[in-house]
DNA sequence: TCTGGATAATTCGCACACGAAGTATTCGCG
DNA sequence: CGCGAATACTTCGTGTGCGAATTATCCAGA
């Protein structure tokens, strides 16, 4: 798994993982900091942006866009739903999914938000010149490129290992 | 806060943020993944991993190193005291600190760990050729610069509007 | 020396976040 | 049709993760 590194490029590489850990949680705290201000939490704000934007989504996809687990969103709608800023609607053509609904309450304080989420990365991404968002862009586009596949493989292999392991303390 | 953005620019900076957020959370993912085989959590085989190779640590300096707070890591501790991998130990010349200490288990745990938190990441970056490790670098460090100087500016701008705020539900 | 402010940890309450197990419903296929 | 697998969501238990309040200790200056 692990290529050999030169010193100097374990230095580089060491940089830039702090550096992308930097501005992932900087930029999560300054949302939930935002959020805060409207008496929101970051995914819920994120949450009230998404439904703003796309209008009712099912519980899944809504998952999926804010990448959780379906057991993280539950809870998250629950309390949303407890402060009447969104609403459960069963659906008609298939009884198992439940779409959420913005209320009128919900949609008022969607419009209010001038931040977007990740606002602050948005800010700082938007001063980059032309040639350095290309370069970022096409860099970033390699490295997740290589960890799909590598996940990818992962997988494959991981359900034979699976029985290998069986670790836990009796 | 937000300049204005072509839209081509603005489907880039999209591309760009979900990618950064992609590659964190997958990283995340995986080492917790990892952890998991040991029966450890993401956060306690970083903490294992830093107290092997940086000695007894003060509690404070190791929520600075994982980025936490310390009541997070104070729970952390908490939990791994419990398991017997590391201990409290007061330290004598500032009664206020406490030093956490690999115990024989813990120590033993840790050097049959060969995984390193984020090894995922350091395994694709490592796949990157020189120059775009360079470039890499040099934009993220930029962009680093950036927010940094923004949080800065927040935060002394941010006591001011401190009044000014006061929203909260009555 | 004594006291007020700073610092190190902890406690508490809340909100994610995940995975495993459970429930309800739909769908595929014989 | 009917039944077993798949899907959508919820529930539960545990582990972060944060911020405010608390406790214990240190320290600088009157």
């Amino acid at each position: 798994m692990s290529l050999p590194l030169s010193d100097e490029a374990k230095v580089e590489v060491d940089a830039i993982v702090e550096t992308i850990i930097y501005l992932y949680t900087e930029s999560r705290r300054l949302t939930k900091q935002a959020a805060r201000e409207l008496g929101l939490t970051g995914p819920q704000l994120t949450v009230i942006k998404l439904l703003e934007t796309f209008g009712d989504l099912s519980l899944s996809s809504l998952s999926e866009r804010i990448r959780a687990q379906n057991s993280t969103v539950t809870g998250i709608i629950d309390r949303m739903e407890r402060e009447g800023l969104v609403s459960r609607e069963r659906s008609t053509s298939d009884r198992r999914v439940v779409y959420i609904r913005l209320t009128t309450k919900g949609a008022q304080l969607a419009k209010s938000i001038e931040v977007e989420p990740m606002e602050i990365m948005y800010g700082v991404l938007a001063g980059l010149n032309r040639e350095d968002t290309r370069d970022l862009l096409r860099i970033l586009g390699k490295l997740q490129k290589r960890v799909r596949a590598l996940v990818k493989e992962r997988e494959a292999l991981g359900p034979i290992d699976e029985k290998k392991k069986a670790v836990g303390e009796p």
